[in-house]
DNA sequence: CACGTGTCAATGAACGTTCGTTCTCGTGGA
DNA sequence: TCCACGAGAACGAACGTTCATTGACACGTG
């Protein structure tokens, strides 16, 4: 419930907003978007909600910003592992910590921005650039790390990606959903796909040949 | 806009409540729960908004309809195909009919309710309850399906699973999304589980064997 | 037919509440 | 003194909901 208060040196504004987008996440994923009230913001900020106007234009500036954290904090993420030299295991890692094991809280978080941006343009426009930005970074990573010259990025890309999105959603609504099988399944499906492996698509219709 | 109103020779009261929910989705899917309100309601459906309260006892009543709806036709969809003889056929069917060639509003509609289900305990009873039935319909359909005395029904749905919520999230949040090659994973994913040629889980990591 | 009566879907203005936001004032350090 | 920061009362708007009223229709009676 409190803060440290300093980040920075001169951490006035910008340890203030982090203090703020805490709180604000802490009662979105409670509430929602929209019936989290600013009391309920300013009870768990330990602030007066007048106050948070000196930080934030508006309510949907907040909430703009809370998702505009989230995308930087993936960034982030795959920038420091990258830094970490072993792609393969950055990929494995990435995989692991961002929609393994995922918070609860997470998830909720998560599901909402996704809902959100079916109908908030700005918030869509966010999303649209962390899905782009996401899709970039595995596409990338399945070229450098592709054994096979078979190995086809965009379209592993396309098996990858509702997968992990399902898993966020199982973890999001079902109370104790375990990731594990899902999580294998995507590994295998990487592997595969890395190896040049994976079936063509399909011709006609959606029945194929199989794998093995 | 408007409903021919006689959907049942006597049927007022299911019938108006059908044409209420109608224009319910219309704006939740549009504006989502929270923020459409009961005059625009009132509007889509061209009745005065003190009107609803004769069908229904509040907003929230109104959202739970419409979620036990959702819920009905789902269950119903399944009966149908049941009846239609072929199981194989039926579980592909379901497939195409229910996640693949999914409307973008249904899915927006769905991811709603999955956000709403997070945090309102009446749309996480419906939605535990719509998560269970779809549960035991794949696996038993599965088992009846199997060809291999190894395939793992459970284990094969906990792989399935998340990619069909993967799929509509998919859809809802992205304005040209493509299922098709997620859906002829999901294909290879079944045929290659009810050939009971899946991997087994692993052991220490997540790093498997792989298929084939 | 004409008329009084009851029923019921439907209205839409009004209500109390609650929301996001603004305003005014106080305080503490430079 | 000045200014950044903050508290919290107060504001107008908008919300979900209520309620007195309306209009259309069906009947039983003269």
């Amino acid at each position: 419930m409190s803060v440290p208060a300093s980040t920075e040196a001169r951490g006035g504004q910008a340890a203030r907003r982090e203090h703020i987008l805490d709180a604000a996440e802490a009662c979105f994923v409670r509430n929602g978007f929209h019936r989290a009230t600013m009391q309920d913001l300013a009870r768990e900020a330990a602030m007066s909600p007048g106050n948070f106007y000196r930080y934030f234009e508006s309510k949907e500036a907040l909430v703009v910003g809370l998702v505009e954290r989230e995308r930087e904090r993936g960034a982030q993420l795959v920038e420091e592992m990258e830094r970490s030299g072993d792609r393969r295991g950055a990929l494995l890692d990435i995989i692991a910590r961002y929609f393994v094991s995922i918070t609860r809280e997470a998830a909720v978080l998560r599901l909402e921005i996704w809902s959100e941006a079916t109908r908030n343009p700005a918030i869509a426009a966010l999303t649209a650039r962390t899905e782009a930005e996401t899709r970039d970074w595995f596409v990338a990573t399945f070229s450098a790390l592709a054994i096979s010259p078979d190995c086809d990025p965009d379209r592993l890309y396309a098996l990858v990606a509702p997968l992990m999105k399902g898993i966020v959603v199982g973890r999001a609504i079902l109370p104790d959903y375990d990731p594990g099988p899902a999580v294998t399944q995507l590994h295998a499906l990487l592997e595969t796909g890395l190896d040049g492996l994976l079936p063509r698509a399909a011709r006609a219709g959606p029945r194929i040949t199989t794998l093995a």
